[in-house]
DNA sequence: GGGCGTGTATGACGTGCGTCACAGAGTGTT
DNA sequence: AACACTCTGTGACGCACGTCATACACGCCC
């Protein structure tokens, strides 16, 4: 079997966004282009400012965006998990990456080139605008999240987790540190409001995870 | 003179983005389809959550565009001068408007309908791609932005300033309220640190105005 | 076993900035 | 002139949260 397992990939695309409405034959194409690579846990997968040449989707393990800012404090802006695509910006600017890209555990993450999928865009108007939708709601999520910057901790960290429970299930494997980073404010604090909300046994909490058990009451403190 | 003026607003989308490429019979018929309206100080463009019935460029006078927080507490995302275009994003996707707009001076205002624009976006495929790159720029602003959110108050008053600047030139005529709101932040906080600025003389201030006298050391000041 | 790195936890301390209270200066309106 | 309203400015106070120091539990490697 090739390294590649191109069924694999396919089936995987067929079943994220924007490539569900592609034809097989066109998704096909930008298998055959793409390539599939192993990351272990802490390596980068691209760094902000290189030039973009790969849309990626994870396929195993966990991506974490992260921006530094001012300072060095790294902040993470989004937690990619399987079945997920990411950067498609660049793939239609073709300007360079927005954000580091670390491997937060082992993963695998598929690598489609830039210009194969920059040519279906061009080629394809149904495949435009679904791409374009997908910006259009990713861009109303940012302006949405940028909003809540200005929350308190305690409604960051519980809107952080319900995030997260969306993705993961009841149980987030996030250590603190990489709740903390999610939630723009630092380990010590981030422990100490979990603590209230185990108290108040919204959660409870193991190392190297959280599980949410009053997913009602936290949304209520969330504000959402 | 019809009340419209049509051949002022055709030269004012032949100067905007992203109208400036469009072939000018192309632009009469958004002009031909486009109202313009006058707007008094304060009174509101559109609401959020509205449906959204037209793009909107401002003409004269200035426009916010505003979210409201939890709580209430406004804060302003956006300050629009004559010649920009805002809120194409509804008239890509078809969702509602994103936030509230609120002329802050007496203004002008030309509104072209979504419909116009929709359908000239699916006939011309330069205007998409004009759009779109448009639509990736404001994308990597806001992704910016959202992390300016954790900087202090003082950068981010400095950058507020500095990108006014851009627009007004060196003297800024908003109201330290205004700043304030757009600083994510309150009127006495942005009065402490403007004095601080003034001290060191960065800046001059004024009633309903402030007047930036070394940028250099305010960019310094912003981080940038 | 003993070291070492990482994750979790708790206390003490300082401070940036929000909140409240008050006041003068400018502008418009009757 | 008198009043109301907005804009600007200053001081006192409190609190959320960052910073620093310390400690213990767990896994990994020699």
């Amino acid at each position: 079997m090739a390294p590649s397992r191109p069924q694999t990939v396919a089936a995987l695309l067929a079943d994220t966004e924007p490539f569900k409405r592609l034809t097989p034959a066109q998704r096909q194409r930008l298998v055959a282009a793409s390539r599939e690579r192993r990351y272990a846990k802490g390596e980068t997968v691209f760094r902000e400012g290189q030039p973009a040449d790969a849309v990626c989707i994870v396929k195993e393990g966990r991506v974490h965006l992260i921006k530094f800012l001012e300072g060095g404090q790294a902040s993470t802006t989004c937690v990619m998990t399987p079945g997920e695509t990411f950067c498609c910006l660049p793939a239609l600017d073709r300007k360079p990456y927005p954000a580091d890209a670390v491997a937060a555990a082992d993963s695998v993450v598929v690598r489609v080139p830039t210009e194969a999928f920059h040519q279906l865009l061009q080629e394809n108007p149904t495949f435009l605008q679904d791409s374009l939708c997908l910006f259009c709601d990713r861009l109303r999520q940012v302006e949405q999240k940028s909003c809540l910057a200005y929350d308190s901790v305690e409604r960051r960290l519980a809107q952080a987790l319900l995030g997260l429970s969306k993705k993961f299930g009841a149980t987030v494997p996030l250590t603190k540190h990489e709740l903390a980073e999610l939630a723009h404010t630092t380990v010590e604090t981030t422990i100490r409001i979990l603590g209230h909300f185990r108290k108040q046994g919204l959660i409870t909490s193991a190392r190297g995870s959280t599980t949410i058990s009053k997913p009602e009451t936290l949304r209520r403190l969330a504000g959402l």
